[in-house]
RNA sequence: GCCCAGGUGGCGGAAUAGGUAGACGCAAGGGACUUAAAAUCCCUCGGUUGGUGACGACCGUGCCGGUUCGAUUCCGGCUCUGGGCACCA
């Protein structure tokens, strides 16, 4: 036992404790048999320069969720690493002068020094940073096994070019339209790109879905409509005049009788042959792409088209029906080719309405009552109407007939089609890991050997003013030899997309040592992951391309399990305060919240803000997500400083449920710090007062006072491991505590048993706090008189018998309305509460007016009197 | 437009399986201690209202209706806010 500082200090307490655990190697993990294992992710941060309060939240989710796994005995692993390609770097490059990889490391160095300070519970020793060779050469490697596999493929695809940098842009180099550097105005280019076919797992990837009870359901229904499934019918109609047949892909053939015309992309091949004798379909053709800026706009595109001269002929009547080119057909989606029903069809309708096509119904609503579809499309399943012999079908039923009909014509097929395309991974980009692949004039796309691997990156490079990537100017690095025919040969200088990075790094915390093997055996000890954690945003892309390369991985026999993550957490926002200004020119001046006094009226409600630099007003903006450009962010290091990991750590889990967005308080912060200061009060009285035995609990016949505060420690307990196990919902957990130490102080006995009722009480708060706040947790725990660490204590157990009450207060409502209070012994049986209760003076008074009707007792709770009023 | 969340005091939030609405914290007001301040401690704190007081009454969880002895919770309709997707045939 230590003698107790009187002061809580964070500042000496919170560094030692850390040194402690450094020393002990307390949260390095071996795989263990005999252990249940359990493995808690946080998203890794990419090292952009300094940790941010979201970075704070989810690391400390994560490290609450680890330290209370530990403490119900299970071998817990939490690794941490960084994500370390990426174009910021890049971009840092270029204004500072100073290589992508010094940047990194750099900014990596000092953001593990501020985890650190936070106290995450971490096994640093697998540490990993995609950006070195030993990482990223095994996706190289699994790069070159899917593309024997035939899961790779090349195909040309469609980049932001700028014509002056002679470069290529990412997206968000693109600003209006034009580059970010040179302010040219960006061109659309098609150049071959390398695909991952994550539409071959399509299927398994939504079925899944289903199967995932430890996944937020909005996340789940986000990755179902991103895959975008969709059942329908392939059909083909005759080209008059040609032996050839146009493919369209419809969900309908229930509508097939009422095609009016069929519609293709401008980018589809029978547009373009229409437009080589017809000057004024070239220019539209020409300016459908120039309106391909961005996909928002496109939603309030107004529909435009043009009729092609050819006409197509219905597979099942013969009729002509006329072929036009339309702006809303996408060439990316089934084959580029519609059906147009103008009836059943809103986008069909407003065309056929805008260049007059006739509009024809041919489905009734199955209630019989009347549509008039020249006022509107009717896209309700139903009845067929003018459809011949189809008359009468339902929708579903004549799906299956025609569909039938069809392929025994050979005029369709049942077809599947998703929205999810494959996933092209190549960035023309220099700070990622290089796709090895070599190009030979003979061979063509040669995968690099396994025995050539890694294909390294170099590090030390120059950026010129364009910001193009310096590989693509170094022969050193892509001039090579072809590995089948040993002539000549170019290596692909493009990287791959920074998601192929973060799509496999769970699995290899698992064994980041191994140089021989992508993964070993270890990796089927630890995964899958137990409790992932990060944020909403990565809900579609990063969540999808990860559970992909989980099933890649599985089906290369490098895992056993079908998905990544057991449970996942998304973390809500960190928002704050922002407070501005109007500009001379209508912009607006954001002002940090730390250079902002707020006064405010005596109901609390803010009646105005002024700087504090110049005394005069400012706008109170809301709360917004932390950001650069609304200036409210909040630096953690200045309130590790200032307040210490503990606290920040206690407020971010008080402030709001894990998954909602949170309210940064400057004044929630020192209430959270205010609570510790007198928890660490609490303790130091009662251990300045001498020991305290807790063994006689067990056999001390307590007093009623004594028995009360016992049994709200044990209630508490409970509380509090159902709400950090069960519900993960840590603000209610810390409210718990907050209201054992009120009753704490309000609790005043220095008999034996009285001192060892708080003692256990105090002993129970430092344990259900130590995932929370660990560091005090460590100190109070040797101050209480343990000589073990605190983090290697088991989470307590419930005492049943404490929770035992000899007497229950029970509610006495009448009608469902509390008036009043009645208690009685835990024994009374249902007919002696129910005299209790009508004994009552108010309910005698109320039942004076009134006729009782029934008396309803709810065990334990209340009892409603059922009375109706006197007429 | 479609899909998914959500609307509770001055504020963040609680009420987990239909059973005391507002736990816990912040802000605010009052008081104690202090030469003073900070820190700390105590009291009040949804609205209206009756009573000197003890203690009561009425209203109240976005709006309208329903089910129930009893609804923040379940059902139907509306409304507003946030998020996601967006011409996917």
């Amino acid at each position: 036992m230590t003698t107790m500082q009187e002061q809580y200090n964070h500042k000496t307490l919170e560094p030692a404790v850390q040194e402690y655990w450094d020393k002990q190697e307390t949260f390095k993990v071996t795989e263990d048999p005999n252990k249940e294992k359990f493995y808690c992710l946080s998203m890794f941060p990419y090292p952009s320069g300094v940790l941010h309060m979201g970075h704070v939240r989810n690391y400390t989710i994560g490290d609450v969720i680890a330290r209370f796994q530990r403490m119900q005995g299970k071998n817990v692993l939490q690794p941490m690493g960084w994500d370390a390609f990426g174009l910021p770097a890049e971009n840092a490059a270029i204004k500072n002068n100073v290589p992508p990889a010094e940047w990194t490391y750099k900014n990596i160095n000092y953001m593990r020094g501020q985890l650190k300070s936070m106290g995450l519970g971490i096994d640093w020793s697998r540490e990993l940073a995609t950006c070195t060779p030993q990482y990223y050469r095994w996706e190289q490697w699994f790069f070159t096994q899917l593309y024997e596999k035939g899961l790779v493929y090349r195909k040309k695809s469609t980049v932001n070019w700028d014509p002056v940098d002679q470069t290529v842009l990412a997206n968000e180099q693109v600003i209006d339209g034009r580059g970010w550097r040179s302010g040219a105005l960006i061109e659309q280019r098609e150049i071959d790109q390398w695909f991952l076919r994550i539409t071959a797992y399509a299927d398994e990837l939504l079925e899944e879905l289903k199967n995932m009870p430890g996944w937020p359901q909005q996340v789940r229904t986000m990755q179902e409509n991103w895959i975008g499934r969709s059942e329908g019918l392939e059909l083909e109609f005759g080209i008059r005049g040609s032996d050839e047949r146009l493919t369209v892909f419809t969900t309908r053939p229930d509508t097939l009788m009422g095609v009016a015309y069929v519609a293709v992309a401008p980018q589809h091949p029978l547009a373009l042959r229409a437009a080589q004798h017809d000057a004024e379909l070239t220019a539209f053709i020409d300016s459908c792409k120039q309106a391909k800026v961005a996909e928002a706009d496109m939603a309030t595109m107004e529909k435009r088209g043009m009729a092609t001269g050819y006409e197509a002929i219905h597979p099942l009547t013969g009729d002509r029906i006329p072929i036009w080119v339309a702006n809303f057909v996408l060439m990316s989606y089934g084959s580029g080719a519609v059906m147009a029903v103008p009836g059943h069809d809103e986008r069909d309708w407003e065309f056929a309405t805008k260049y007059g096509l006739p509009i024809k119904q041919v489905i009734a609503p199955s209630d019989g009552s009347d549509v008039d579809v020249s006022m509107g499309a009717y896209t309700t399943k139903g009845v067929l109407i003018n459809s011949g012999e189809f008359n009468g079908l339902s929708s579903e039923d004549a799906f299956d007939k025609i569909a039938n009909i069809l392929a025994e014509l050979h005029w369709g097929r049942r077809q599947i089609n998703y929205r999810l395309r494959d996933w092209g991974v190549s960035r023309q980009r220099y700070w990622g890991c290089p796709i090895p692949i070599i190009y030979c004039d003979d061979c063509g796309a040669v995968p690099v050997p396994e025995k050539d691997l890694p294909v390294v990156l170099p590090e030390n490079v120059v950026f010129d003013e364009t910001g193009g990537s310096p590989i693509k100017r170094m022969p050193e690095f892509y001039e090579t030899t072809c590995p089948q025919c040993g002539k000549p040969a170019t290596r692909e200088t493009d990287t791959f997309d920074t998601f192929f990075e973060s799509s496999w790094y769970f699995a290899r915390y698992t064994c980041p040592d191994n140089d021989q093997a992508m993964l070993d055996e270890r990796a089927n000890y630890w995964l899958p992951v137990n409790q992932y954690i990060g944020g909403i945003e990565h809900a579609i892309l990063h969540l999808l391309y990860a559970r992909f390369f989980h099933k890649l991985m599985r089906d290369s026999g490098l895992v056993e399990s079908d998905e990544p993550f057991t449970h996942l957490l998304t973390q809500g926002m960190v928002l704050a305060d922002t407070f501005y200004r109007e500009g001379n020119e209508g912009g607006q001046t954001w002002f940090s919240p730390a250079h902002v006094t707020v006064e405010r009226d005596d109901k609390g409600r803010i009646l105005q803000a002024v700087l504090n630099t110049d005394g005069q007003p400012v706008t109170h903006g809301g709360m917004s997500k932390m950001s650069k450009s609304k200036n409210n962010g909040v630096d953690p290091q200045e309130m590790i400083e200032k307040y210490g990991a503990d606290t920040l750590r206690l407020f971010s889990m008080f402030a709001a449920p894990p998954d909602q967005s949170m309210e940064w308080s400057d004044t929630g912060v020192e209430g959270a710090q205010r609570f510790l200061r007198r928890l660490w009060r609490q303790v130091f009285d009662h251990v300045s007062a001498g020991s305290a035995d807790t063994a006689i609990l067990n056999h001390a016949n307590l007093s009623t006072e004594q028995s009360t505060l016992r049994r709200k420690t044990h209630l508490a307990l409970q509380k509090v491991t159902d709400d950090m196990g069960r519900r993960q919902i840590f603000n209610t957990a810390v409210a718990a505590n907050m209201e054992l130490i009120n009753e704490i102080s309000r609790f005043n006995d220095s008999s034996a048993a009285g001192r060892a009722v708080v003692q256990e009480a105090l002993e129970f708060i430092t344990l259900m706090l130590a995932p929370i706040t660990p560091h005090i947790s460590h100190e109070l725990w040797h101050a209480l008189g343990h000589s073990d660490a605190v983090v290697d204590v088991s989470w307590p157990e419930v005492d049943q018998a404490a929770l035992v009450q000899d007497s229950v207060e029970l509610i006495v409502q009448i009608n469902g309305k509390v008036r009043g209070k009645v208690t009685v012994a835990a024994t009374d049986d249902e007919a002696t509460i129910k005299a209790a209760a009508l004994a009552h003076p108010n309910v005698i008074k109320f039942l004076e007016t009134m006729t009782l009707n029934k008396v309803i007792v709810v065990k334990g709770r209340l009892i409603n009197v059922v009375a109706s009023e006197n007429v």
